[in-house]
DNA sequence: AACCTTATCAACCGCTAGAGA
DNA sequence: TTCTCTAGCGGTTGATAAGGT
């Protein structure tokens, strides 16, 4: 047993007295950086001892993870991050380790925090609850396709842009779970658009455009919005319905080949 | 300028799961 | 199988910056 912390979670009283707390100095950056080179972003508690911090383990893990890390991503959080935060909590809730995973540089505290001070905020003015329908109904319909509008009047379709960083991780690790397409969205003419946008100009049959559909799924043309002559409506999912449902593997690589093709480094199994 | 309120974010806390003895 | 230790996760807090009156 060591002297320093018997427990990460329960130190002694005396250890306690002995235990930094509160914000880093720059020597104590220098520090825990100098020894995490050396020995790893491992084993925490012996860092902390040897390296003479008054910090537990879990103090070090933290500020490296959440600080000193050099892939931490700083700054504020753009218009795909907050749009990716906002799809993959309404898939796994508060799952923000989870989520800062398809955000590579940002930490699940600062998705958290993100979440707490900006999304809670909206549902704060709304007076309902973050977890309600009505809520949800409102990022869905209102909030998201303002984002997506946003996001594609300032990108170009056939360049790469930061729609990349949330699709992809290490490049040596692809993700292989997919992210289901959003409901309401879908591809049009090169763009990321709400469904809502499509129906609305259904007259114009924009049937012929919707076969730029990436993915191979969705690729025929005649399609009809409106569900006059195409495949059919939109499910559950904002995908098309019928025989061109797409799964949610499609749907990742709809994403991938859409955002960023030519970084697409493995294979569709 | 002073005070108050709100927003932001770093850091802490408690809990849990997994690994290993 | 049980116990201990550790890493990791999500919730919460507190300090400080920014904005408003």
């Amino acid at each position: 047993m060591e002297d320093y912390e018997r427990n990460s979670n329960s130190p002694t009283h005396e250890e306690d007295s002995d235990v930094r707390k509160g914000p880093w100095t720059e020597d104590e950056d220098a520090i825990l950086v100098n020894f995490v080179s050396i020995h790893g972003d491992a084993r925490w508690n012996h860092i902390a001892r040897s390296s003479g911090l008054k910090r537990t383990g879990k103090s070090c893990r933290l500020r490296w993870l959440n600080y000193l890390r050099p892939d931490v991503r700083r700054g504020n959080i753009t218009l795909e991050e907050q749009f990716m935060i906002l799809k993959l909590h309404s898939l796994w809730g508060n799952r923000w380790s989870k989520i800062a995973q398809y955000l590579p540089g940002r930490t699940d505290n600062e998705i958290k925090n993100y979440w707490r001070t900006r999304v809670q905020k909206q549902a704060k003015h709304l007076r309902c609850d973050v977890n309600s329908n009505l809520f949800k109904e409102t990022m869905r319909n209102v909030w998201m396709p303002r984002l997506v509008e946003r996001i594609n009047a300032q990108s170009s379709p056939t360049t790469c842009n930061p729609v990349e960083s949330m699709v992809t991780t290490d490049p040596g690790q692809p993700i292989r779970e997919p992210i289901p397409l959003e409901p309401g969205f879908v591809q049009f003419n090169q763009q990321f658009v709400p469904a809502s946008e499509l129906s609305a100009t259904s007259s114009n049959s924009p049937a012929e455009t919707l076969s730029d559909v990436q993915g191979g799924v969705v690729n025929g043309s005649g399609y009809d919005p409106a569900g006059q002559t195409g495949f059919g409506e939109f499910n559950d999912w904002g995908c098309v319905g019928g025989d061109n449902i797409w799964t949610d593997e499609e749907s990742f690589w709809f994403l991938q080949d859409q955002f960023c093709p030519e970084t697409t480094s493995y294979s569709y199994n």
